[in-house]
DNA sequence: CGGGATCTTGAGCTCAATCAATAAACGTGG
DNA sequence: CCACGTTTATTGATTGAGCTCAAGATCCCG
């Protein structure tokens, strides 16, 4: 079961410069009094909430990786987005909605609930979180938007080769942890198991890419990106 | 080109209620003095603005309808969203970004300008707007969640049956105006114009749904609701 | 070391893309 | 209003990418 940790300590809080609080001046952090959100863990496959579920408080990231899944009545599903350190989620009761996806956590993770009222009443009283979710949700979208064109206009050895260029973007030729499975990340790119396990096989043995024990290392981004566009001029 | 029809007086204008500026109260808009946004408007197929431009200035579509495209170096695009009238967009500005799509008008089309300077100042003095404004972002990031589903994990048939439900659903039993070409429908759905043209051709032939110059009527909603689930179990 | 899960690889099949040829709808100007 | 050309839609034939089914291989944990 998931374990209430604490209560959270804002103005100490390690993460904090990555969650919305980030632009809040921590004087300001100190005036608020009522505010002390617990920090709850979940371990692997503990589900946060579930797609219907009334959504009345929101969640901040602190340790760990999250998926956020949809799933068809036949059993199908999508993964919609993953989250990493700092991210916001569970925000739909924002807008009067119930959650609209379901959140699994990819490995042992550690949160930062935030009761939605709390949270609109300290968006209230500072413009610095407006300001900030308001970007995030921009900067979502716009995620979101690229996704749909990842799936609806790019064939298979495109979605997965620009998918580990995206996901390793941020360690250089070096390694980057992959705590995906073959299957999620089909279901993250609408592919098959096999279809993921045959291109990266392929990918490795043409030594576009490396694997060790859940982490992932590009070693020709130049091959993989040709791979992302298959079909000729990108 | 696009024509500048005038300056709008948003304290008697026609879709206010649909617009962001809703909730506002209009004796509140009266106090407005400085913001009259001029009303422009586009013929089908110009450009309201190009994915990469840089983004100062948002709108809001009073007449018509708008696609929003992504295109790849490769020329297959992705209908990322339809706008209807009342819906805002060209935001990205407010998150610092340039356009992430681009916005080319359905029909003839009427948008209100609306500087993102300005409309950041109201917002700010304008809590209402701020709301409204992140309930729609919730609500656009549900849908595009949505669209990740229906293009990841659905098959052709019932992308498109389920793509045909939902655009008629407001119009029960009657006819819905159509004006997407079969291409179109399939830049929004990652189909192409054959496999669109086909399932179309089969459902009016065993009754399902009626065409006619750029409307659509659904006749037998649960034979196509069958065609939306075809294996098994929704 | 054993056994469950995950991954790989092969073979065959199916759905949707592609290629191609009409057919229908539309707009334009005579 | 009709003839013409252009665009858009339909339909068929064929191909091929990716799914499905199945059998091993590898990994991982107790």
């Amino acid at each position: 079961m998931s374990n209430i940790k604490g209560r959270g300590h804002c103005q100490t809080c390690q993460i904090r410069h990555l969650s919305i609080f980030a632009q809040l001046p921590v004087n300001r952090l100190a005036e608020i009094q009522g505010f002390q959100p617990s920090v709850v863990t979940y371990a692997v496959d503990e589900t946060v909430y579930h797609q219907g579920d009334v959504s009345a408080t929101a969640f901040t990231l602190r340790k760990g990786l999250v998926k956020l899944i949809k799933t068809l009545p036949n059993g199908r599903t999508q993964i919609v987005r993953v989250l990493r350190t700092g991210d916001l989620f569970g925000f739909d009761g924002f807008a009067g909605e119930s959650y609209n996806h379901t959140a699994i956590p990819l490995s042992d993770i550690e949160v930062c609930r935030l009761p939605l009222g709390e949270l609109m009443e300290l968006k209230k009283q500072n413009p610095e979180i407006e300001n900030t979710m308001m970007r995030r949700w921009i900067q979502h979208l716009r995620e979101a938007e690229d996704m749909m064109l990842e799936l609806g206009a790019k064939k298979a050895a495109e979605r997965l080769a620009s998918f580990l260029i995206r996901w390793c973007e941020n360690s250089n030729g070096g390694w980057s942890p992959l705590p995906l499975s073959r299957g999620e990340i089909g279901e993250l790119l609408g592919l098959t198991i096999e279809t993921v396990s045959r291109f990266l096989s392929d990918w490795k043995r043409q030594g576009f890419i490396n694997e060790q024990r859940g982490s992932i290392q590009i070693e020709d981004i130049a091959g993989l990106r040709k791979a992302a566009c298959s079909s000729g001029s990108c």
